[in-house]
DNA sequence: TTGAAAGCGCTAACAC
DNA sequence: GTGTTAGCGCTTTCAA
């Protein structure tokens, strides 16, 4: 049986509010009384019991995660990495990380009702945010803490933090352009995912600007997977007048690209050119390595646990919208337009 | 505020125990009354304070899952699988998942024991065991549950899963050696790691068995990364006999060595040979895709899950163990063994 | 079939 | 400075 708090005040012949409070290091309670009770916490190795402490204080101290899963195998390294800058960062301010994984759907709106109303944590991180984005619809109403990575196309009245999707685009789009690209082949993220709408706005917006025509660009959905990306890069270059640039909107699928013109003999960096989105620690070792754009995925999962902490701790009221400006990894996965 | 159990008994003149025993659905409790009970609970849109039941409970419905983390930038897709078909299955078992990340070290070890004392969970799974490891001899002494992916070096009197790695390297050896190949390179995991040992084993026992000699074998230990495969490949190319077939311990290391060695301008599946082990998803769609062996990580995930809930809920006593046999993927990144 | 009472381990308002 | 008392929301004897 671990010891609880009476055990120690038995011990040293004092109340249970004596010890609770020296414990707290409250300035009530005497030097010596504390180091009393300390020392004796210390003999009976007392640790408070987590659940008992929870109750009363009507708060959790863990924050929430559910996990988007896509199907049944999820091998995502972006989750590994974003589940360790959250878990890092909530266990240095001593806040545990609840996960949790579903799919999109009401089975996922009701576990957020559900984790919400029956007190099992104190605020949650929403990520990957949808468009008309209903998690974050019940968290708004519902006033309870939480902060996203990704904007959402609703009011923007909470705290997130993002990336310039649109920008990163167009730094992506110019340096095709310079290197002498006409035809682009994109491989987008699902059109249901906020980023989705940022990134290919950005493309739009660049091919506008350099002259680009509409023709010129193929556009084909993917769902961020390596295989999504195999197969759509298949099919992008079966078309009569291929792309000689394709533009993945992550990197898993730009490797997934990669393999597929591989396949066909073609040499990525000289007869295609492929960028991709993210830039995972994969991609600095693929075969060539990969042109594309950084995206600090560890250090957003640390900031917007930060900025969700505050907010449940109450240190700011102010909404904090942080929006990161993306840098161009230039690699080998680019080079000039072949001559046609 | 939320509904209590007190409303509700305020709401159907009853106690606070007929409401809890109805809700419960006690057998000393009417049908009648557990209707009512029920139809208020519904109206006030009623859910237990989880806090509350926990302590009361002297339980928490939480599995704890300690990831070892190495270096800040963690981003390995095994761990998203395995996240996911714990959580999954944790959550159809109605428990939550406990999420943090330490590295390797006293402070991991430290977390171990206030969990365990603080009950913060019911049970841990733990996940890349060690040789020597403390988390184990910790778990052991203390009494608290616990399952495990992966076997250890000490009296094995817990319920683990685990794959057979030493028969996974000896299909590999065997493969390759079909294919003619006499000089191998190997790319270990890092030595302390249990299922090291069992992969080198496998690789040692097969080599004895088909007459390759020691010095036809080279060993370099990697760090299960994508950069350590893409180093030690270089390494053992640049040696004077170098390999013609490349043995990675995992998937992530296969591609480092894929790219290390295109980037010579070898081709892989012809010039050099190279095999993974895992099996994730990617691994399908590289280029070439990969020969590896076969390891349903989800599914791991969702047995050891399994295992440990029944540990809990004590459904059993008995030391489960389950050790699964490989199969040998074969795809695209082996060939025949290239004249000298 | 139901209620009264106690208690899980802790904190906090208030009194002394 | 320290103790008294109450209570967080729930479950569970025990008695009626």
């Amino acid at each position: 049986m671990a010891a609880t708090i009476k055990d120690i005040a038995k011990k040293i012949g004092k109340t249970t509010t004596t010890v609770s409070r020296a414990l707290n290091d409250y300035d009530d309670i005497s030097e010596e009384t504390k180091e009393l009770v300390r020392k004796a916490a210390a003999e009976l190795g007392y640790i408070p019991n987590t659940m008992a402490q929870r109750l009363q204080k009507r708060q959790t101290d863990t924050i929430g995660l559910i996990v988007p899963t896509s199907g049944p195998r999820f091998s995502d390294p972006f989750f590994s990495e974003f589940i360790a800058g959250i878990g890092n960062t909530a266990s240095r301010r001593g806040y545990d990380l609840l996960v949790s994984t579903r799919a999109p759907g009401d089975l996922e709106l009701e576990t957020y009702r559900q984790h919400i109303r029956s007190h099992r944590v104190d605020g949650f991180i929403i990520v990957r945010t949808r468009h008309e984005d209903e998690r974050i619809n019940i968290l708004r109403k519902s006033g309870f803490p939480f902060t996203s990575f990704g904007r959402a196309n609703c009011e923007l009245d909470f705290s997130f933090v993002d990336e310039d999707g649109e920008q990163g685009m167009k730094l992506v789009m110019e340096y095709l352009a310079k290197l002498g690209h006409k035809r682009f082949g994109v491989i987008s993220p699902p059109s249901n995912l906020e980023f989705s709408r940022y990134r290919l706005k950005g493309i739009w917006d660049k091919a506008a600007e350099l002259g680009i025509a509409a023709h010129d660009i193929s556009i084909l959905e993917g769902d961020l997977t390596q295989r999504s990306g195999y197969e759509i890069t298949n099919q992008l270059l079966d078309q009569p007048r291929f792309p000689t640039a394709i533009i993945a909107c992550n990197d898993l699928m730009a490797f997934g690209a990669m393999s597929a013109a591989q396949e066909r003999g073609l040499v990525v960096g000289s007869d295609v050119s492929i960028t991709g989105f993210d830039n995972i620690p994969m991609s600095e070792y693929s075969h060539p390595p990969l042109t594309t754009v950084n995206q600090p995925i560890y250090q957003i999962g640390t900031t917007v646990c930060e900025m969700l902490i505050r907010r449940i701790r109450g240190e700011t009221t102010e909404v904090e919208q942080i929006l990161l400006t993306p840098s161009l990894i230039v690699r080998q996965s680019c080079g000039p337009a072949p001559m046609a």
